[in-house]
RNA sequence: GGCGGCGUAGCUCAGUUGGUUAGAGCAGCGGAAUCAUAAUCCGCGUGUCCGGGGUUCGAAUCCCUGCGCCGCUACCA
């Protein structure tokens, strides 16, 4: 096999926030993919960096009372101890706040110049009031120009599919305040990146370099139409580098050097190694694979292209892009304790749980993946410790202290197949589906076990006669417990190495799996990997469940009113016709045959009672009502409904489905008092 | 509105270029075993492959259409 030599990157983490079990899906993914790599003895490096620029910076920044330079200084520190306690191995990890960054923009800008592909003008923008923040179009709401149609945003028209500028909306709001926007104009820097449509249609969409579904976005949203000149400068001041013979008075907006910091980042390893970048970013030989994520796909696949063919640098080989990461099938959430910290995984939970269980759901396609957290602990429990770490435990002990068999036993050609499999496996994680590699793997794995449990080691034992025989059967089940763990070295590097050390061998490239060992002298078993319990995801998931923080004062969207807007004036009297009372739920029960529908059993205190249905059955348990104070209307008209008669109803506000919020009185309110 | 994607067993998902009775893991039920971290092994799955048309000797797989869900829609890092 020829060496290859491959340049692997995972997308920059902005320093604005720490790691969580949603950047950990691509870090993983790319850290397993670029072990692999090593393990198959190819010339790879694995090279990343914090990016540091931007407005979000120095808001953060001032909020903690220090420099941009001190938070994201500290900020690179918490990211590299995260990624470092999932066993997330880079060669080099930079930050676009370098020198060699600063050089290497430097160098691209000056080659877009040299290519007459950058013009400069006066962009008018509109502001928030409140935030001070620039807005893009759609964060502008208001009546179209054209057909008047309310509560459009500022890029066209669902109405009359008209499109126009967020200037031109008649009495536009920044959906970020709810308050009119301020105009402000700036001169900006553009590159024209429709100079560039013929290559981008011809990279794009041939010579494999994207996943189907991603080269069919392009086409359907970028690449049909003209592309529009690219932003790429922010008015000073800023937090980034401030671009050449501007006075100072531009900066590079942080898409720009964000991806030059894949080269920077590159750079400061050569000169660790003594190599030069040209072998890297100006070499045909040499492939470069970026894994990223799905919202930033056309950064990758449009805008940076464009800079690296201009530059003459290397075009990426292949752009690998994932999907998001869902919990329990829904986003991640803080006040569901679903959006962990990678420092919170880490003090309930081993990383080895989270890199087989992704690594057992990814494909190579652009899809979601949902951590279910009950299957997480089934998975881990019964594939790593049921299947594969058990093959060791329940054979080592047999040997400890002792070696294995001379020669290789007859296993029914077991090994042998292992063997084949390898091949196979290795082309699943090149091709980055980690899920049908684990799949053989564990194929492996419950193959292995048959034949102990035929084997019977344990009775073989009892046997003075038979104990070579015994040698023999544990050879055989520690060696394919070792060639599964080769298998899984690139996703589980920890029990790679405490393998070696229970069969005092190294585990260092993947043909090892090859050939069985003999003869070594087998060390005492110990666990090599616990069982997860429930209750320890349990406790991770209560101490990342936080109250969402108000972030600037009272900043609510006006997304709620403009859906359902305020109904005609009524008197006091027509408010009084509606009796609303505090209830207590009793009881509650989905109705099987609704999809919406829970019943609800009301006490008003003392022997009132009402039957009620609720159409909240998506958002509420039963469970979890019963026992609460509601608001009731109690004098609604009795209807009969096709599960029974409802004779009121509980108060709730949302749009419906999940969305739905049961009131509730402050503690000291009793069932029966009316509401005023 | 436009564009992209998805819709297969209770759950999470495989199903290569259309080809025999549609699969795996987990969960569930029954049994065996007791070396092993309540680990292992054996047995048990008729699921309108979202609906409706069409192409074909043959479609979960290709085409059209309808429904549902998700995402994207360039100065959101």
């Amino acid at each position: 096999m020829t060496q290859r030599r491959i340049l692997i990157t995972a997308a920059l983490p902005y320093a604005n926030g720490p790691i969580h079990i949603g950047h950990l899906l691509e870090y993983i993914q790319t850290d397993i993919w670029s072990r692999f790599q090593k393990l198959r003895g190819h010339n790879a490096i694995f090279v990343c960096a914090d990016d540091t620029h931007g407005t979000a910076i120095t808001k953060s920044a001032r909020a903690k009372d220090c420099t941009e330079e001190e938070f994201i200084a500290a900020m690179s520190e918490a990211h590299q101890r995260d990624f470092a306690g999932f066993q997330i191995e880079f060669d080099n990890y930079g930050s676009t706040h370098s020198p060699e960054n600063r050089e290497y923009c430097g160098q691209v800008w000056q080659a877009l110049k040299d290519a007459d592909l950058v013009s400069q003008r006066v962009v008018e923008q509109f502001y928030d009031v409140v935030t001070g923040e620039s807005l893009p179009d759609r964060f502008i709401k208001g009546k179209c120009p054209k057909c008047e149609a309310p509560d459009q945003y500022g890029d066209n028209c669902d109405k009359c599919g008209h499109t126009y500028r967020a200037t031109d909306v008649i009495d536009p709001i920044s959906t970020v305040s709810g308050k009119p926007p301020k105009l402000g104009s700036a001169e900006h820097f553009f590159v024209n990146v429709e100079r560039l449509h013929g290559f981008l249609d011809e990279w794009t969409q041939s010579g494999n370099h994207l996943q189907t579904e991603v080269a069919n976005y392009l086409k359907g949203h970028f690449l049909g139409e003209e592309l529009r000149d690219w932003d790429v400068s922010r008015p000073a001041p800023y937090f980034g580098f401030e671009i050449p013979a501007t006075n100072n008075e531009h900066f590079w907006y942080v898409w720009f050097d964000a991806p030059i910091g894949y080269i920077a980042s590159t750079r400061q390893w050569c000169d660790r190694h003594g190599e030069e970048i040209d072998a890297w970013w100006k070499n045909p030989e040499t492939e470069i694979h970026h894994f990223l994520g799905k919202d930033i796909t056309y950064f990758h696949t449009l805008f940076w292209p464009a800079m690296l063919k201009t530059a003459g640098l290397n075009l990426p080989t292949k752009v690998h892009i994932h999907g998001f990461v869902n919990v329990g099938g829904e986003k991640m959430s803080k006040s569901k304790g679903t959006f962990v910290m990678a420092e919170t995984y880490l003090r309930h939970l081993d990383p080895a749980y989270l890199r087989y269980y992704y690594a057992s759901k990814l494909g190579p396609r652009l899809e979601d993946l949902d951590l279910n957290l009950g299957e997480f602990i089934t998975k881990v429990n019964s594939d790593l410790v049921g299947k594969v770490v058990n093959l060791a435990s329940r054979s080592a002990k047999f040997l400890a202290d002792d070696t294995l068999s001379v020669s290789y036993p007859d296993d029914g050609g077991l090994f042998q197949a292992g063997a084949e499999a390898g091949e196979s496996i290795a082309a699943a994680y090149e091709n980055c589906d980690y899920n049908a590699a684990m799949r053989k793997i564990m194929a492996l794995a419950d193959s292995a076990n048959k034949y102990v449990e035929d084997r019977e080691p344990w009775k073989l034992r009892k046997d003075e006669a038979r104990q070579e025989e015994l040698r023999d059967v544990c050879t055989v089940a520690l060696n394919l417990f070792r060639q599964i763990v080769i298998y899984l070295a690139p996703v589980l590097p920890k029990l790679a190495s405490q393998t070696a050390e229970l069969l005092n061998t190294p585990i260092t490239t993947w043909s090892e799996a090859q050939t069985p060992l003999m003869s070594v002298r087998v060390g005492r078993f110990q666990h090599m990997m616990k069982r997860i319990e429930e209750k320890q995801v349990h406790a991770m998931i209560e101490e990342s469940k936080i109250e969402e923080p108000a972030e600037s004062e009272f900043n609510d969207g006006p997304e709620a009113l403009e859906k359902e807007p305020l109904a005609e004036e009524c008197t006091i009297d027509d408010f009084v016709k509606v009796d609303m009372r505090v209830a207590r739920v009793i009881e509650a029960e989905a109705v099987p045959e609704a999809d919406k529908l829970l019943r609800l059993k009301l006490s008003l205190g003392g022997d009132v009672q009402r039957n009620v249905f609720a159409g909240i059955k998506a958002a509420y348990k039963p469970e979890d009502l019963v026992g609460r104070l509601v608001i009731c209307c109690a004098n609604l008209k009795p209807r009969k409904m096709r599960f029974g008669v409802s004779e009121g109803m509980v108060l709730a506000s949302g749009g419906g489905g999940k969305e739905v919020f049961v009131l509730s009185p402050d503690d000291g309110a009793v069932p029966g008092q009316r509401v005023h």
